[in-house]
DNA sequence: GTCTATAAAGTGATAGAC
DNA sequence: GTCTATCACTTTATAGAC
């Protein structure tokens, strides 16, 4: 009667494939994956890909639907929370409150960078950054445009600037290349730290640094 | 007689195919590539990779070597400039000469990451950091060990900390984090500021917001 | 909606002629 | 050192039974 109907025995089955879809994807690159491979780590037959999806590009953009729903679900209170201060044109917020709500959204971001799935999320978003396909349209429209698009509202009401330039759009991706790093060079980082995963402390020691390194970009005088 | 003979016909089969891995392994990853791909690329026979390499996996390796050492040819006079500098215990160094030579390094980074070779090494690098296999250690040993080694000594004379303290290896880590960005992002810095490619005028700005960056990190007052 | 079976094309490695 | 031809598998997608 309505779209809202009871799970059936089909959604069952594209919700393991999609999720196994997001690990062997994510792990192998499209290319590299078979669909033997996908099938038996969902735990359903060969042939359903096809059935439910079309083909094996069809699951692949659905694993890349997925990620940004998830993602999405993680970073849209705080992007709303964010956007909700500084308003329609609430230029009235003092830049150390704009620096503050910066912070949070870099704390956020330390947090769902050390989540456990984010490791398969990373690595299949570092692909389509390398070699865009059709799914980096919808990673970007979903994730990475409106999180930068908050940051260079931020970064321009700190430091005066224009948001759309090029100077603070540049700004913003230094200060978020200092987080991403966590999970792009992942091995190096088990190598100097010797960190295995990242537990209370691991979490606490970046989020400091961050926030070091940050206020003092942010808050240094002008200079030139 | 000697090792040092000149260049056969052999020689040039190994590198035509040293070549072609680079960019085809990069770009499809060591599964999805096949060696039939890789000879055509390379100009030569199929057969050939397993008579010159032994397999295709010994072909990815010698790729991996291949991309050590165009780095290390880059990296190398850099990286003897500053410990010569250094010495061996010259603890007389003033702090603001080790910013100086820190920033040297970043700029030779940005200029490294912003070179038209550097896209291939870095799709390569990249699918080790998130999976390494036997080519990460010879990536790590050969260059990211080196470079690190080197940032953390100099930050550690000038903000007075131990350089092989995990605090020390986090503050080097999200100072390249930003250089890193470039490569990493490589998909949504294009969208977001519209470059194309790395000119001048580009490598200009990075190499500026990151003196700015890491000038105000590395020099602000010592806080906690 | 799920299964088996299969068609058509692709894979890495190798044998053997030159 | 390079070639062709081929072996033994694996691949995606689909036809058709249930």
């Amino acid at each position: 009667m309505t779209t809202e109907t009871t799970p059936s025995r089909g959604d069952a089955t594209r919700e393991a494939l999609i999720r196994a879809a997001v690990e062997i994807f994510g792990r192998d690159g499209f290319n590299a994956t078979g669909t033997r491979a996908l099938a038996e780590a969902a735990g359903v037959n060969q042939a359903l890909i096809a059935y439910h999806f079309g083909s094996k590009a069809g699951l692949y953009l659905a694993a890349i639907d997925y990620i940004v729903e998830r993602v999405r679900e993680r970073i849209d209170p705080l992007l709303a929370a964010i956007n909700a201060e500084l308003g329609d044109d609430g230029s009235s917020i003092p830049r150390e409150r704009c620096l503050a709500l910066m912070l949070q959204l870099l704390d956020g971001f330390v947090v769902l960078l050390t989540s456990d799935e984010s490791v398969t999320w990373a690595r299949l978003i570092l692909k389509e950054q390398q070699d865009p396909s059709e799914g980096f349209e919808r990673l970007y429209d979903g994730v990475m445009s409106r999180v930068i698009g908050i940051a260079t509202h931020l970064i321009g009401r700190i430091r005066d600037l224009d948001p759309e330039s090029e100077a603070t759009n540049l700004l913003a991706i230094t200060l978020f290349g200092q987080v991403l790093i966590l999970r792009t060079a992942r091995a190096t980082i088990e190598r100097r730290t010797g960190w295995q995963q990242f537990t209370q402390h691991e979490i606490a020691a970046v989020q400091s640094q961050i926030h070091r390194n940050v206020t003092a970009i942010l808050m240094q005088e002008n200079t030139e």
